[in-house]
DNA sequence: CTGTTAGCGCATTCAC
DNA sequence: GTGAATGCGCTAACAG
């Protein structure tokens, strides 16, 4: 039970497009009608609404305009981690494709919680955003078509079953598999992995993993494949230290992001051993990071800018098309050989 | 002109609170009473409309209420970069903060751009916000006073000139010169200084350095403070090779932010030279990156927890109560001493 | 304790 | 080309 609060702020906001219909003579018809552009008006009319705008300082009200058309020209972007690097530099590139379409963009942080996830889906971004982009971490198959069904979404990550949903993705089997194909051409026979995972995202790059290692004819060692809770730099420096107490240490390690690939390096590096000689690493996501450390990092790059642009663009098309079959699009990614692994 | 791209969707999100009233038999009032948790109701009534509204599944429309009682519960926060890290780990907390306080955060990236952050200005929060946590790059003064007379706002950064606008800060001036003098303190005698700017806070870590080197009776050498264009690992990179280029090479470099030091460190490692044995790096903000380079970065430490808290605090409280005497909170700091000074 | 009523600021359907 | 009236969904006076 506060008090209102706005006591102090109100009267200067107060400007409506009624006392600027009163000020300029006109009706408030007319005024909204110069605003938005709409019918063609009288040049001494227009002149005169938009003198009244400037004296009195009117801007419109977006909540009002929006509880008539039912837009709000705001996308909201919730992504697992704003300080988890891909996902800033992800964020970055979605905000400026969304202004570039005249889209503000509000940033939600679910933290990879189911519940905090599970309350994105209820509350859904209606009314207060014309749409979604949505990166999930706990959530999938049914849950996310639900939300999908009352609003405009599009997912970034994995492919979903059944194709109910936009979505924008990169071959993420492809893409470990090529890294795991690249330490193997550079002579490494021991290649280990970092990251294995229940999620999607982290069993389709186990996948490619384990399809390099099949293509070059060696044998997968489980030993060589370690989990980790999260992606963060901790978790791949807990992981290394494993891999480095266990038996035979590996000659080589997949990384499946750049975070983790950091922390495993700092490991690797701080117990005297040697990258890329002793241990080569590679890692995902191509974030800044990985090119100014020492050695820089070997990574895979995903194309970010495309998609970004590619998920805001489905998604304002589908927010003016809502009947638009959905639609699945592949980013494009490479490898960028740095000094990790002899590059 | 576009469709109303609605269409599709607009039928399912359709459940007003009228719509509940006449189900339950009751007045809307009621209906919003309930919701609202505001006036004493008969357990009966109460528990008629609670059906209603989970057979209906109605979800109060955010819109309509925010134009009724103008407050939307959403707070902004604007910052120059999405992908600094400083900043997304500060974003980080911010949300945490705000979400204990029951407010939802929007994130807006202004790039520093003037014209981005006078637009921000220009349009201040109201009415789709119900405060702004601004972190300004280039606005200052005249521009921000204008902007918290409008509406409740609450400064990340410096301290405003003359106090009529609420303030979170560290004392950048002597975070500088605890960084310099710690490197001095080591042996050093040719301490170089990579960020200079116009900016007040690097002109702040300017004169902390500068004290520090009179403090130990160290003559300032111009050819030892190098500019920064921005704070990025490119333009520490940029400045390091520049001081590695000229005449007798600096023996430590205090860099006004992490990324810088991460920058020059990388050029540093590149040249052959050690750090630091060679070349002692401290930096400044203490982002996570630091923590896991290798060798780990020395640097000042700013308490961002605090620094989060106490803006959302102090805006929440502002907004409950516009007529709140404007306050500068100093945030805590402390120098983390890591392997690359030595630690 | 609950129903009735009146707007919040805007876009828009009709008339003129 | 422009004016008057209506309602988006909700909350808050003001009754009763």
């Amino acid at each position: 039970m506060r008090k209102c609060g706005r006591a102090r702020y109100s009267r200067a906001v107060a400007v409506t497009l009624k006392d600027v219909a009163r000020r300029a003579g006109v009706s408030p018809r007319t005024v909204s009608n110069v605003v938005n552009g709409h019918g063609p008006i009288a040049p001494a009319t227009r002149s005169r609404v938009e003198d009244a705008i400037t004296d009195l300082g009117y801007r419109p009200n977006v909540l009002a305009r929006t509880l008539r058309t039912g837009r709000t020209g705001i996308i909201a972007l919730a992504i697992p981690e704003l300080d988890v690097p891909y996902f800033a530099e992800l964020a970055r590139f979605v905000v400026e494709e969304a202004e570039a379409l005249g889209y503000r963009v509000m940033l939600e942080q679910t933290d990879g919680r189911v519940a905090r996830e599970r309350e994105q889906l209820r509350s859904g971004p209606a009314p207060l955003f014309d749409g979604l982009i949505f990166s999930p971490i706990s959530l999938h198959g049914s849950d996310i078509h639900r939300l999908a069904a009352r609003s405009p979404v599009v997912l970034l990550g994995e492919r979903s079953d059944d194709g109910l949903c936009d979505h924008v993705m990169i071959d993420n089997v492809g893409a470990a598999r090529d890294a795991t194909a690249h330490l193997i051409a550079s002579g490494r026979r021991r290649v280990a992995a970092i990251g294995d995972q229940p999620h999607v995202t982290a069993r389709m790059r186990t996948a490619g993993y384990s399809a390099a290692l099949a293509d070059a004819g060696i044998a997968f060692d489980p030993e060589l494949l370690v989990g980790a809770r999260r992606f963060h730099r901790a978790d791949g420096a807990t992981a290394m230290r494993g891999l480095l107490a266990g038996g035979e240490p590996p000659d080589a390690v997949f990384c499946f992001n750049d975070l983790l690939a950091l922390g495993a390096m700092r490991v690797i590096l701080g117990a005297g051993l040697r990258v890329p000689e002793d241990i080569a690493v590679v890692g995902f996501d191509d974030i800044e990071d990985g090119q100014y450390a020492t050695p820089s990092l070997t990574t895979v790059a995903p194309d970010k800018r495309f998609i970004a642009r590619e998920a805001v663009r489905r998604l304002v098309a589908r927010i003016a098309d809502p009947g638009l079959a959905p639609q699945e699009v592949e980013a494009p990614y490479e490898l960028v050989v740095r000094e990790s692994s002899g590059g």
